[in-house]
RNA sequence: GCGACCGUGGCGAAGUGGUUAACGCAUCGGAUUGUGGCUCCGACAUUCGUGGGUUCGAUUCCCAUCGGUCGCCCCA
């Protein structure tokens, strides 16, 4: 039987790579502009990491983490996502030291969650991230929204919209969290079992549920807007203020609550209809309790990951076109063995020049050679047969315009250079 | 973890309990001895995910298994 890539994994392959790279080079070139600079950390962490810095009550940490022990018997777990590394590093590397602050990250890389694979969900995935640490100023929650709604934009996504929640301060969630017990005890034998379970672990979680979405109970719950105090309330305005000022459109969702323990205040997440079940592109928030959970000091936070998998997703839903020029300068080609010799080394030398470039190397024939030039979209084809040779000329085709001529072969390189070059311009 | 659907050449896809498994794309060769995108001709699956069963006979029916896709839960 054929090996295959485990389930839930997929190889990405020529053809459709370029899509990646130029989404990845687009969020790299607006975090310059944002002023956010990369980290790489591992793949793997200690498990301890994530089961505090996630959260004991998540179903990432109660059933999805991949989870190993390695020969020094140490519990590792493959990321599952990038908020918790990210942050270690910043406590380790005692980032809040630098004199550039608040730090800001961001991070491309892969992420692991053990679940049914289904459209816009793998078990291996790739996120791009963004952290913000060390400020509380709500313009800061605002750039965070604006960095990923501007990717987007320039990407050429539209019809997105973000959902917008305040989850308060510890203060105002204690307030919250008592109201939501107090509110669902008399009628918790109605809902479903996880609600059941949610009601203690985390009431929070039970407004999220789809399945007991239409209950009435549901929709008389107290919510966490009502129990915002002055400090949260406050802080939420100005937030929206922010976002009003720099134009981003939103809906505020009462209901929205992030799947992961560590969010206070500003919550938010970015959504496509239409790319399968799964509808978040984005999803992030501040963390003001992280730092400290995971041992460091009492610092702020905030930050929001994006599937580049779901992005994909999105561009294919609205049919986005991302513009991507995969042709070739030049095809040469050699006939006849003296020649090829030659072609050879007029090949390498355009590549030294900076020429997409290339040859045949299945001894094809000229009219296949010309059908490969084609499929690769040679914009040039350079002919060496034995009489240029003996000329010491090329022909030279432009296969958009069908136009032929010959040129001395020292000036082949600055004439494919000239037309390659008016070529791009023209696009 | 649960549910639905699916598994035929490199890709897409038709098909039937019975002698040679359609077709399209791609690939290669030729029509055009050194010229692409159009056209025409030709070549290209000892085989229908794997194992077992029913049958005189199975790619087609049954069971199991593996894999894929989509959905539930939850999220990126």
């Amino acid at each position: 039987m054929m090996i295959q890539v485990p389930r839930g994994t997929a190889d990405v392959l020529p053809g459709e790579i370029e899509l990646w790279q130029y989404i990845e080079d687009k969020a790299r070139d607006i975090c310059r502009r944002y002023n956010y600079s990369e980290i790489r950390t591992p793949v793997f962490e200690h498990t301890e990491l994530f089961q505090r810095g996630v959260g004991e009550t998540t179903d990432i940490v109660e059933k999805e983490m991949y989870t190993f022990e390695d020969r020094g018997g140490r519990s590792l777990t493959l990321r599952p996502e990038g908020t918790a590394s990210t942050v270690r590093a910043y406590i380790e590397h005692k980032m809040y030291g630098s004199p550039q602050q608040p730090t800001k990250l961001y991070y491309i890389g892969p992420m692991f969650r053990y679940e049914r694979p289904q459209a816009g969900r793998m078990r291996q995935f790739t996120q791009f991230g963004v952290e913000a640490i060390g400020s509380n100023d709500p313009a800061i929650d605002a750039e965070v929204i604006a960095l990923a709604m501007r990717l987007y934009e320039e990407l050429g996504l539209k019809k997105l919209h973000v959902e917008l929640n305040s989850l308060g301060d510890a203060e105002s969630r204690k307030a919250h969290r008592e109201a939501l017990i107090k509110h669902f005890t008399p009628h918790i034998h109605e809902f479903c079992s996880d609600c059941q379970s949610r009601l203690t672990r985390n009431p929070l979680r039970i407004l999220d549920c789809k399945k007991d979405a239409d209950k009435e109970v549901m929709k008389t719950a107290p919510t966490i807007l009502d129990y915002l105090n002055e400090a949260s309330k406050s802080y939420f305005e100005k937030v929206k203020k922010h976002l009003d000022d720099l134009g981003i459109a939103y809906v505020v969702n009462p209901n929205l609550v992030r799947g992961l323990d560590y969010y206070t205040h500003t919550a938010f997440e970015i959504m496509e209809r239409g790319i399968g079940a799964v509808s978040t592109i984005c999803g992030g928030g501040r963390y003001n309790g992280l730092v400290q959970e995971i041992g460091g000091n009492d610092m702020p936070g905030i930050g929001f990951a994006m599937s580049i998998e779901r992005v994909l997703l999105a561009l294919k839903t609205q049919g986005v076109e991302l513009p991507i020029d995969q042709g070739l300068d030049c095809f040469v080609i050699g006939l006849g063995e003296a020649a090829e010799e030659k072609a050879f080394l007029l090949l390498n030398e355009m590549r030294r020049q900076g020429l997409t470039a290339d040859k045949d190397y299945l001894g094809r024939k000229m009219k296949a050679q010309m059908k490969a030039a084609d499929r690769l979209q040679a914009k040039v084809v350079v002919i060496i047969g034995e009489d240029e040779l003996s000329r010491d000329i090329v022909v030279l085709k432009n296969m958009e315009t069908g136009d032929q001529q010959e040129v001395a072969f020292d000036k082949v390189i600055a004439k494919v250079q000239e037309i390659t070059k008016n070529d791009k311009q023209g696009r």
